[in-house]
DNA sequence: TTAAATAATTAGATAAGACTAACAAATATA
DNA sequence: TATATTTGTTAGTCTTATCTAATTATTTAA
């Protein structure tokens, strides 16, 4: 059994590992906003437990347990978020740190039978995939709306934060899940764009949204 | 703010300290399964923080902010159990451990919306009142079942025991909230009843048994 | 290719919350 | 009332998870 504090290491070697597999103390320092040393003893620890390969000096990998491991209190995360929205009349803006605390309950029945009465779903409300009970996750690539061009016409079918301010912005844009939006133009210097969706017929939004915004290409 | 375990012992003081206000540290230590040096040195703590009134060799006592706060625990656990049994499908003997560990989430608006889409209960399974928004509790007495007559015609409105293993007990024996039950008999020497409700005419329960069962009087 | 900057580790400290062993106070019993 | 038992406290240790300061690797830039 994990504490409660290596669920939360576990969960973010998983989630910053999702580029290349690979993740450096530094990085893990920086998302956990604790300090290194702490990261490198609590690393050792969890290499012991054999759920992380750690070598001195070399970038941090989950192993096949570690990742499992993680895929499951992500799936407790994510389905909580599920059933905050769908069944509690949450929005999307205000579940994620309310998941951040009961993807730590035990409790399998609890989660199961959110699941059941959810239907079984395969995404959360910010269009990320919930992992299955086996804690493996369907990875679905979708582009980022930043490496659109202009003229292209994409349906947005994630994001890849979940801050309460960036969803808060998106809501008061109309923007969610399954939008149909069009490229107008986009800026050279900054890489903002400007795009069409619904009734707005021209919104701008910065390179740094873009960038959030994850897309299906028709 | 208090943590997990602080909120732990002042729940198990305010639920000790139900009959006479006071509490002794070798009872909440076998309450909690905690040794008493452990409790001694947490109640200085709670002392500190004014929760307690703590004096060496004298019994525990809550301040009012201290039973102010254990009731707001309490709220969140007896919500909790209410929205498992009534929007989740749980049976109310399966609630209690789950109940346990989302007591201790803190987001005022989760506890909120469950207590607004449960319609503002005033009691949870098991015929505990739940604690109003500033952590008071109406207090209500129930008689115990082991404290009645021969011939009482009875209404049982709670439990005072919420393990597993004595709920599944009364779910075999179909006996629930708000059943009537006539006694039929006392046995002198050891207090069991043999009581009859429902299409039970004729049941045996055992004194134990009888002072877990909480009624009214018709 | 050496010096500077960055990243990582080691060593040692701290706080919370648990424990055991030993002692002291209060209560119960002979 | 004197003694035995039970209850409570003190002192000191352990583990987990954090920190800072100092040191060592590695990487980057001059």
């Amino acid at each position: 059994m994990n504490s409660l504090t290596e669920e939360n290491y576990l969960k973010a070697l998983f989630n910053l590992s999702q580029e290349n597999g690979e993740v450096s103390v530094n990085e893990l320092s920086k998302h956990l906003q604790i300090k290194m040393p702490t990261v490198t003893s609590m690393m050792k620890k969890l290499s012991d437990k054999k759920l992380v390969n750690y070598e001195s000096y070399k970038p941090l990998k989950l192993t096949e347990k570690g990742r499992r491991e993680a895929g499951l209190v992500i799936r407790k995360h994510r389905l909580t978020e599920m059933f905050l929205v769908d069944k509690m009349g949450f929005g999307w803006e205000q579940v994620h740190e309310i998941a951040e605390q009961i993807e730590h309950i035990h409790s399998p029945e609890f989660f199961e039978k959110m699941d059941e009465l959810l239907g079984y779903p395969k995404f959360d409300p910010h269009g990320s995939p919930i992992p299955d009970k086996t804690g493996k996750v369907e990875w679905i690539h979708y582009s980022k709306l930043s490496d659109c061009k202009a003229g292209d016409a994409v349906k947005l079918s994630a994001v890849t934060h979940s801050s309460d301010e960036f969803l808060k912005f998106l809501n008061t844009r109309e923007l969610k899940l399954g939008t149909k939006i069009r490229i107008k133009s986009i800026e050279a210097f900054d890489g903002s764009m400007t795009i069409s969706y619904g009734k707005h017929l021209s919104e701008h939004v910065s390179c740094l949204v873009c960038e959030r915004l994850l897309v299906e290409k028709e």
